[in-house]
DNA sequence: GTAGGGTTAG
């Protein structure tokens, strides 16, 4: 009020009183206009504000269009957000970056590189919110720019802000650049909690392990995040029992810290752990959320313990989380892993929304299932719905078409793969139709495929020939084989098989006392190894 | 009116 009373005197003095008087109108009106914009905006109503915004174009400032622009994307209406970034008459530093902003919640990072270029291009100065913005937005992508970025902060000046520095970190822990990430650390003057921590996760991330632990070891001050940090740090780096030690020692514990915990086990195969695990800290008094319940899914998925997964349904019902994409596909996951394709496909079939993941666990659980049909049905939905497909959608489209015995199904599809959708075939890709030939008795095929691919065929790939040879009495193809054998000892199984069949005792008695002596008996029994026995 | 740390699925 202040500066209105000041600049109402200044009027008095240089001015008539009409023009005195309208001036004075033009401001309260302004001044008005624009607080009850912010109002609207402030309870979220946010079409009033555009209403009145549209209505008093004079009375809009910049500031006023930043914060329509700033409503629009916390209302996650980025369309809108950019629309009136377009129509701005005069764009400063604060709209640059508010849209930068609005593209990480996006997550389109090459929304936000375009934006960063236009706005150098516009002549406008970034400050520390569009460096702190822009480089958390490129780690991941457009990483290789951080040093770029670094040498700009630097003549800038900027290097010294915290939120500059934890972005930065970041971007060098990316790199895997030690010296950048401690560089970067050495520069912060005045460093607070997010500083260490995101050293922490720097050094956890290189995989030093007791570098980190002498930094955390360090810290002026630990909060709830640093402890959590260290757990996943060292469960990262497959130290799960270390990760527990610290887990059972910290001051307190959160949901986050369960998840994290329960989460370790599931990574490393523990799932009984993972559960029990689970158990305790319902003791403990800790909510789960929907993060630990996809995570507990996983682990009941991974072990198939159907029963504990089916209450899990019921809490999830209770819960208020049926409307989360990740923890609905756990289920149908986890149903699927459980032998119950029906509850599976119902769970799917009553998701609000699915995405391409979600697709994925009920394609890959129908090919599971042997249901061929539904599978490519379910592809066929998919692309209907809007949906694309990626390169796991392929690698379960492909394994249903193996299943059913669909070859011309499955050579359409993976032609189409790349020819449509500009998925580049990989290595799975490849051993589904060596299978898919192989299992059809298309042994040519399958072997011409073999050496066509743009790679040095794996396990998988050999595994599903090595089937076939198997499988169709194919000698010739088998013998030529045997050279592989020492680096994949059970085709000495297959060789065994296909020389007695062939009644060439000698040479059979030959294979097995080689299979004995590379241990393939003992390697085949216990192990988890996708080989496939003949 | 703008910025940063820990947990989820195929």
């Amino acid at each position: 009020m202040n500066r209105v009373s000041s600049t109402f005197h200044n009027h008095f003095l240089t001015r008539s009183p009409n023009i005195i008087l309208s001036t004075c109108l033009r401001r309260i009106s302004t001044l008005s206009v624009t607080n009850l914009i912010q109002n609207h905006i402030h309870n979220g109503n946010i079409t009033d504000a555009r209403q009145l915004f549209d209505q008093n174009p004079q009375s809009c400032n910049t500031l006023t269009w930043n914060s329509m622009i700033t409503a629009y994307i916390k209302h996650n209406q980025m369309q809108s957000a950019h629309n009136l970034f377009d129509e701005m008459p005069v764009r400063d530093v604060v709209s640059w970056n508010t849209m930068m902003s609005g593209s990480n919640k996006a997550k389109d990072p090459h929304k936000l590189h375009q934006l960063f270029l236009q706005m150098k291009r516009a002549g406008v100065t970034p400050n520390h919110f569009t460096f702190s913005t822009a480089i958390s937005g490129f780690v991941n992508t457009f990483e290789i720019l951080v040093p770029q970025l670094h040498v700009l902060v630097l003549h800038l000046g900027l290097h010294s802000n915290v939120f500059v520095g934890s972005a930065l970190m970041r971007g060098y822990t990316r790199l895997q650049d030690r010296k950048g990430l401690l560089r970067v650390f050495d520069d912060v003057v005045l460093k607070d909690i997010s500083t260490w921590n995101a050293l922490v996760v720097g050094y956890m991330e290189l995989g030093l392990t007791v570098e980190a632990q002498i930094i955390f070891d360090k810290m002026p001050d630990v909060n709830i995040i640093s402890w959590t940090t260290l757990v996943n740090g060292y469960i990262e780096n497959k130290k799960i029992s270390q990760a527990r030690s610290i887990f059972d020692n910290m001051p307190q514990k959160n949901v986050v810290t369960w998840t994290a915990m329960i989460k370790g086990y599931a990574k490393c195969d523990k799932y009984n752990d993972a559960i029990q695990l689970f158990i305790s800290m319902l003791k403990s008094g800790t909510r789960p959320n929907h993060f630990t319940l996809s995570t507990v899914l996983d682990a009941c998925a991974g072990c198939s313990t159907f029963l504990f997964g089916n209450q899990l349904h019921s809490c999830i019902l209770k819960s208020g989380f049926h409307s989360e994409v990740v923890l609905l596909t756990s289920l149908v996951d986890m149903y699927t892993k459980c032998g119950d394709i029906e509850a599976a496909l119902r769970v799917f079939e009553s998701m609000e929304k699915k995405n391409v993941v979600s697709w994925n666990s009920v394609i890959g659980g129908c090919a599971r299932h042997g249901l061929a049909t539904r599978a490519l049905c379910e592809f066929e939905r998919m692309i209907e719905s809007g949906v694309k497909p990626d390169n796991v959608t392929y690698i379960n489209l492909l394994s249903a078409c193996v299943h059913g015995g669909l070859v011309e199904e499955g050579e359409r599809h993976f032609s189409l793969m790349e020819g449509r959708y500009g998925i580049k075939a990989e290595m799975k890709h490849y051993s589904c139709m060596v299978d898919l030939y192989g299992k059809s008795g298309e042994i040519e095929k399958a072997e011409r495929l073999v050496k066509e691919m743009p790679f040095e065929p794996d396990v998988g790939v050999w595994g599903a020939l090595i089937t076939a040879c198997g499988l169709h009495s194919c000698y010739e193809l088998a013998d030529g084989l045997e050279n592989l054998a020492r680096d994949y000892p059970t085709i000495y199984a297959m060789l065994v098989k296909l020389n007695g069949e062939k009644g060439e005792w000698s040479r059979a008695v030959e294979m097995r006392n080689k299979m004995m002596e590379a241990g393939a008996r003992q390697q085949t029994a216990g192990s988890r190894t996708e080989f496939p026995l003949v």
